[in-house]
DNA sequence: CGGGGATTTGAGCGCATTCAAACGCAGTGG
DNA sequence: CCACTGCGTTTGAATGCGCTCAAATCCCCG
């Protein structure tokens, strides 16, 4: 959800905390909000709306930041899971109020992840009112490894953490349609797929497809 | 994008500015940030990538604040354009943060402010990806009428300044299909339009299918 | 009254959905 | 060790929604 580095919350604060793959880190609506920093493992945020329909929000990798949605409204407006074992670092958010008090630079930094946020999801929206299931797939697939990248992970092989109906979910469209996609693609030359397992063979093809997300 | 009153910018800075119908109050990328309010008229904001492909991320109405995009990354990361003769207030972003200084309680106002805007975007991905045509319509003429309700105006009768072509860049569908929609609705007696005259015949149902956006 | 943009309406098509069935894989218990 | 079970995935076939292309109409504005 935000590049590592911007904070260091293991200088900060040193809670550490163990999840099971399967096990909720926070729920929506949840009134103690606390800020985590991901070790170790892969999240997904999803959203409930009254009628009780869920959508997937957001993956959230290793070295990535969590649980700063809500921050205004001091309740957290989405549930957070891990999809594989994990370990997070912790921050109570009322710490973090004390702290930005004296230090106008995190204040500033506060600012800056907020709206980074507001700009991923603007792009995120963008592609799903502009693009096609094809778009959408490699978008997705493209998104991931770069950010697996910036993690320090190979930015040619990935491992799908989540399921089918957790990635149709996110992209607005069926279980079926993301397998068929991949499908494509393969058939295309531009992924290689062996179950989870996701090999880009042509990279500049992929970015082709994905062109409206950044 | 926000309710009134959270700001009272009216109070703080006197700069006003008239703008004619299809001016521009801000360019995408404009360096030198500006929070608005806006006192009479209509914006709709759009947001054009490298492709030079463009979309509509959002309307504005009277009452409410415009200008809150990138104040992370310094620069306003979508363009803003009257729809008709408007009238704003002005404030500068730099004499923003020393006001921020100044008072905590700003502060936290200004946080609550950029959630919203977070979780407003969120509803907005969980409608794109879940609803159809029909319900994505029905979702932005409820819309419309809360936020214009909450302005002081009718909440029965509305009149669209957008063209069919900006809410169907909006809603993520082509002009056609928003045309096709709203005669749809007309014809189930839920609303009457007459060109840009729309009225809410029938509430419950325009809730009951629009379900998913709050 | 004429011109041009906005809107409506129609016809045909393609893509995504829906429903359905088969397959692969992991975990469990016999 | 192997059958059984459940879940996730793949694949197929048919339907229908929304898109594309096209033309007619409406309305605002000069």
């Amino acid at each position: 959800m935000a590049a590592p580095g911007a904070f260091r919350l293991q200088a900060l604060s040193i809670v550490r905390r163990q999840v099971a793959q399967g096990e909720t880190l926070f729920s929506q609506g949840d009134g103690h909000l606390s800020l985590f920093e991901i070790c170790a493992g892969q999240f997904k945020t999803a959203y409930t709306d009254r009628g009780g329909r869920q959508q997937i929000t957001g993956f959230h990798l290793p070295g990535e930041l969590l649980g700063q949605d809500g921050i205004g409204t001091g309740r957290h407006c989405v549930g957070a899971v891990a999809m594989e074992a994990a370990l997070v670092c912790t921050l109570a958010y009322d710490q973090l109020g004390v702290l930005c008090h004296g230090t106008p630079n995190l204040q500033r930094e506060f600012h800056r992840l907020l709206s980074r946020d507001i700009v991923r999801d603007q792009s995120m929206m963008l592609m799903l009112g502009t693009e096609r299931a094809q778009g959408r797939v490699a978008a997705f697939v493209l998104d991931l490894t770069r950010r697996l990248h910036v993690g320090g992970q190979s930015a040619r092989t990935i491992v799908l953490r989540m399921t089918r109906e957790d990635i149709g979910s996110y992209l607005g469209m069926t279980l079926e349609t993301v397998s068929r996609t991949l499908a494509k693609l393969q058939a295309d030359g531009v992924l290689a797929i062996a179950h989870r397992d996701v090999r880009v063979l042509d990279a500049a093809s992929l970015r082709r497809l994905a062109h409206s997300a950044g």
